[in-house]
DNA sequence: GATTGAATGAAATATTTCTTGCAATTTGGT
DNA sequence: ACCAAATTGCAAGAAATATTTCATTCAATC
C-alpha cells in the first residue's frame, strides 16, 4: 500500500461510500489548495463532517489528515501551490506555442479588478438598494447577453420576488413596461447593439422607469438612454469580445442585493430548494426518486 | 502597507531584529514548503519561540501565521508581471472599511488563472476538436446556470450550425439525444446538482455521445457520468457560490473552436449579422428605422 | 555603568483542529 | 418490505497550535 495520493483517490472514487467518492474528488479537483487546507475547511466546503475527513484520510492509508499533507509534500512534490508558481508555469508553458492565452489571461484579471472597481461605486451602491428595495424587477438581454440577462435574473429570483427576464421575441415587453409604477429595468448589452435594446432603454425612461445598463466600454448611446451605466472591459486577445465578465458582476450585484436585504432571505433560499427539489429533484435526494 | 509576502520578508532581513532576520531568511529559503508548516513547527526549525513567530507574522502585517499562508495561496499581488497599479491601490483603498470585497477579488483572479489553466489541458483540447467537428452539438444548464448554456449555445451557434440548447422543462430531452448518432453534449451545472443533470448525463453516455461537464469543485459524480469535467472554482467569499467564471470557460472555449475551425467562420458570422439587423436592427443602423 | 525601551522565551490561556463513542440514518441484500 | 451492516453526523473530549502575559535579557543611549 504504498500508491501515491492520486492513485488513491482514484481508487476511492470508485469503490468508496458516498461522502467517501465526495472528499475524494473535492481533493483531486483541489489538489493544489489542499496544504492549506484543514481537516474542517474541507468537511464545511464539500458538507461532510470533521469526522468523516479524517476517517476517511484513515481509509485511505494515512493516520490524519494532516498525515496526508505531509505526504502529499513528497507524493508530489512538483506539483506548483503557491500561485506565483502557477503563474509561471502557465508563463513558461506559453513561451514557445503561444497563442495569445497568457496575454488573454492577463487581460482578464485585469478585467476582474476592473469590474471589483465598479462595485465600489456610488451608482452601484444606488442600485443595490434600488434592487432590494423596488417592487417589481425587469431584466432584459440582448443578442449573446440573453444568456447572461437570463442568469442574472434567475439568481436574483432566488433572493426576491416579481423579477421577470424579459422575452425580446416580438417587441411586446412595452405593454409589460408601462403596466407598473414602482419598477425598474437592468439590461444586458454589448456590441453591436440591438436596436431593440435603446428602444426598449427610452421606453423605460420615458415611463420613468430607472434604467440600468450594463455593457461594454463602447457603448456610446448609453449614457443618455440609461440611468447607470456599468461598462466592463470586454477585449482579452480573442477573436471577438468576450462579455464573460458581466456574469462575474452579476454575482456581485446579487451578492450586494443579498446582503441589503438580510437574513430573511435565507427563508426563501430554503424554500426555494425544496420546491425544486419536490419538483425535479437534486442528485442524492433519497425522497425523488422517480419510478422507474 | 500593501507589499508582497517576498517584499516584506526582504524588507524583514533589512530592518527586522535578530530574531525577525532569521525567520524572514528561513520562509524567504522555503516559501514551498511553508503551507506545510505551523508556527511552531517553524519556530523549532529556526530555534525561537512560537510566540515570536506569531508576533513576526503580525509585524509583516499579517494577522497569524495562519493568515500569512492563506495569503500565500493566491497571492497574484506579488506579480510584477500582471495588474499591479490598480490593483493594489484597490486593496489600499479597501483596506479599512473592507466588505470582503478585496478578499474576493484575489479569490476570482485566481480563479481565472484555473480557468486558463485548464484551457491548457489535454481534455480541453479533445473538447475543441469535437465541437468543431462534431455533426451536431447539445448544450444543457440548469436552474442558475441555464443563462450560462444558453450563453454558451448562442456564441457557438454563431460560428457553427446544428446547435441545440436543450430545453429542460419535461425532461423531454432524451428523445433530442438518441435521434442522432454524431452528437456531443456539454452540460453546465453547480451544485446543488439537479437530478436531471445525472440523468441526462447518464442517458447522453449510454446512448454514445460524448458527454463534457462544466461544473464545480464539489460534483461528485461527474467523473462517472461524463467524459470530460472542467471543475470551476466557485468560491468568492460571496454568500452563496458564484459560477460566473463558467461564462470566461465558455468564451475561450468559442475562442478555441473559431480558431480550429478557421477562417471561413468570418462569412458566417458577417451572414449572421446582416440576418439579424434585418429583422431587428443594430444600433445606428439606417436602413432599419421602424416606421413610426 | 546606569537607564530605558525593545525583543525574547516560558508558561498560562485560548483557540483551532482532530479523534472517539454513540445514536441515527442510509444502504444493500433478502 | 424488512433487517443487518455500513456509514454518517453530533457532541464531547483530546491534542495540536496559536496568543497573551510577564519576567528576563539584550542593546543602545546617556
Amino acid at each position: 500500500m504504498t500508491d501515491s495520493l492520486e492513485k488513491r483517490l482514484e481508487n476511492a472514487l470508485l469503490n468508496g461510500s458516498k461522502s467517501d467518492k465526495k472528499i475524494a474528488n473535492f481533493m483531486k479537483g483541489a489538489l493544489n489548495d489542499l496544504p492549506f487546507e484543514t481537516a474542517s475547511s474541507v468537511a464545511t466546503k464539500v458538507k461532510v463532517s470533521e469526522a468523516t475527513v479524517g476517517r476517511f484520510c484513515r481509509t485511505l492509508g494515512y493516520a490524519s489528515f494532516k498525515d496526508l499533507k505531509s505526504h502529499l509534500q513528497n507524493d508530489i512534490a512538483h506539483n506548483p501551490w503557491l500561485m506565483s508558481d502557477r503563474l509561471r508555469e502557465l508563463q513558461d508553458s506559453a513561451a514557445g506555442d503561444d497563442t495569445g492565452l497568457t496575454r488573454g489571461m492577463e487581460l482578464e484579471i485585469a478585467g476582474v479588478v476592473s469590474v471589483y472597481e465598479i462595485a465600489r461605486s456610488a451608482e452601484w451602491q444606488q442600485v443595490v438598494e434600488r434592487l432590494a428595495n423596488i417592487h417589481r424587477v425587469f431584466v432584459a438581454g440582448f443578442q449573446t447577453e440573453r444568456g447572461i440577462a437570463q442568469y442574472f435574473a434567475n439568481q436574483l429570483q432566488y433572493i426576491r420576488d416579481r423579477v421577470t427576464l424579459l422575452d425580446l421575441s416580438g417587441g411586446n415587453f412595452v405593454e409589460a413596461l408601462v403596466s407598473d409604477g414602482d419598477a425598474c429595468l437592468v439590461m444586458f448589452e454589448a456590441r453591436r447593439y440591438s436596436r431593440l435594446a435603446k428602444v426598449l432603454a427610452q421606453e423605460a425612461q420615458a415611463a420613468g422607469i430607472p434604467v440600468t445598463l450594463v455593457t461594454d466600454v463602447y457603448c456610446d448611446w448609453g449614457f443618455a438612454a440609461a440611468d447607470e451605466v456599468f461598462a466592463v472591459p470586454t477585449q482579452f486577445n480573442q477573436f471577438w469580445d468576450s462579455t464573460a465578465l458581466m456574469a462575474s458582476l452579476s454575482n456581485l450585484m446579487i451578492n450586494g442585493v443579498f446582503k441589503e436585504l438580510g437574513p430573511e432571505v435565507d427563508l426563501r433560499l430554503e424554500k426555494i430548494a425544496r420546491l425544486y427539489g419536490r419538483v425535479t429533484g437534486h442528485v442524492g435526494d433519497p425522497l425523488t426518486q422517480v419510478a422507474k
